[in-house]
DNA sequence: TCTGTATTCAACAAATCAATTGAATAATAT
DNA sequence: ATATTATTCAATTGATTTGTTGAATACAGA
């Protein structure tokens, strides 16, 4: 009695239901920085490490992100870039048409930086003229599996500690997971806070690599 | 202890809640064709009323879709053409992802309509050289709440006995609700096992109102 | 006002989901 | 082999979802 129609929507809703559960999304969110283990998943998710195995095979079995084992670990990625054009979709949906989440995106977020932020072109632009330090408040794990080329890596917790050794001159422009990545908004508003000149980068570093701009590992 | 970042992420979940379940993504498929009431969208959904009704309160809230009163009925339509992007970006990932999918539409879809479908920008073109001969094959109420100009409703289970009012001469182009629509599929083999020349066009109705091409109402 | 109609609400059972716990598995190192 | 480590599986609990049924609401027309 199912026609193709209706295994093609179960299907679908399969997809849908990966994306039903917050933690689901954020682990999502980690696992776009970058191929990454399931015990270090769940303590970026703060999930135990069964329940981070049980949410991350849901995330396989709906064809998110694929898993390969290397050594004694299970290493987790994005299917494809497409996964993040869909989760693009999804929060430009939700921004535009839940009143809750814009009411938070313009509130804390656009109240924490105005301005504009810088476009991934602008970026590549004043990198080449040298003008610009670019900063990834991300984990180190995170910076170490792939960054922005030339960018010094300096965690939200250390960027008091580590202030200082950025000249006071050259203008900054930090960046972080995504397009709602809060620690790049309290970089920025923290770097304001102490008279420098920061900005904040479009998105983040998946949507960069995803662009096909330049890539650094470590 | 709920930060921002996980009051957005719940909200985002409370979307993808919405596309979680196969007759919620049918009845935003019937939505996307234009507004309707809760009756008629449980019966081309084959739901009961009040099961209908249910589910399209998990659309509403969800901001997927929007209603007003009109005389006793209420009338539900999508809340904007970004929800039609979404659900292009839900079926593209599943068709590259999801083996289950891919096998059905390289299967069933494709093997029905090996060539390329027309794309709406060709099919404008032929259209203004009177060239071609356009069938719109949803049901009637579809066809009333929005249509391409100029284009010929007839349903799938009128096909047959309306065949011989159209010219042989004359290509003919049919379309219907959206890419995985069977309706146009359908219509074309039967087309091309009558020797006639069929093709199909892209995607359906939605998009091309979505691509803000012209649209005629009854 | 009374009547019929469209929709929603409320209550229920069955199924599914989420998180915890502890055991099982698989690969590596000793 | 044995021990160690990373991950998955299985069993359990409580919460949520789904679909059904029948009642409640809201509204228009006679």
């Amino acid at each position: 009695m199912a026609g193709p129609k209706q295994t093609l929507l179960e299907q679908f809703a399969v997809l849908g239901k990966a994306l039903s559960n917050a933690h689901r999304l954020d682990l999502l969110e980690l696992i776009a920085q970058g191929e990454r283990s399931v015990e270090t998943l769940a303590e970026a998710a703060g999930l135990s490490i069964a329940n981070a195995s049980q949410h991350l095979q849901v995330l396989r079995r709906s064809g998110l992100v694929t898993s390969r084992k290397l050594g004694q670990q299970v290493l987790y990625r994005l299917s494809g870039d497409d996964v993040l054009s869909l989760l693009a979709a999804l929060r430009q949906t939700a921004e535009r048409h839940v009143a809750e989440v814009g009411r938070l995106v313009n509130g804390y977020f656009k109240e924490k930086d105005k301005m504009e932020p810088v476009t991934r072109n602008d970026l590549m632009r004043r990198m080449k003229e040298g003008l610009v330090t670019v900063l990834d408040i991300r984990p180190e794990q995170e910076f170490a599996a792939g960054h922005i080329p030339g960018s010094l890596n300096i965690p939200l917790k250390d960027l008091k500690k580590r202030l200082n050794a950025l000249s006071p001159e050259t203008e900054i422009v930090a960046y972080c997971r995504g397009p709602y990545c809060v620690l790049a908004y309290e970089a920025v508003a923290a770097l304001r806070g102490q008279g420098r000149k920061a900005l904040r980068l479009e998105d983040g570093f998946p949507e960069w690599r995803a662009a096909g701009l330049p890539v650094e590992k470590l």
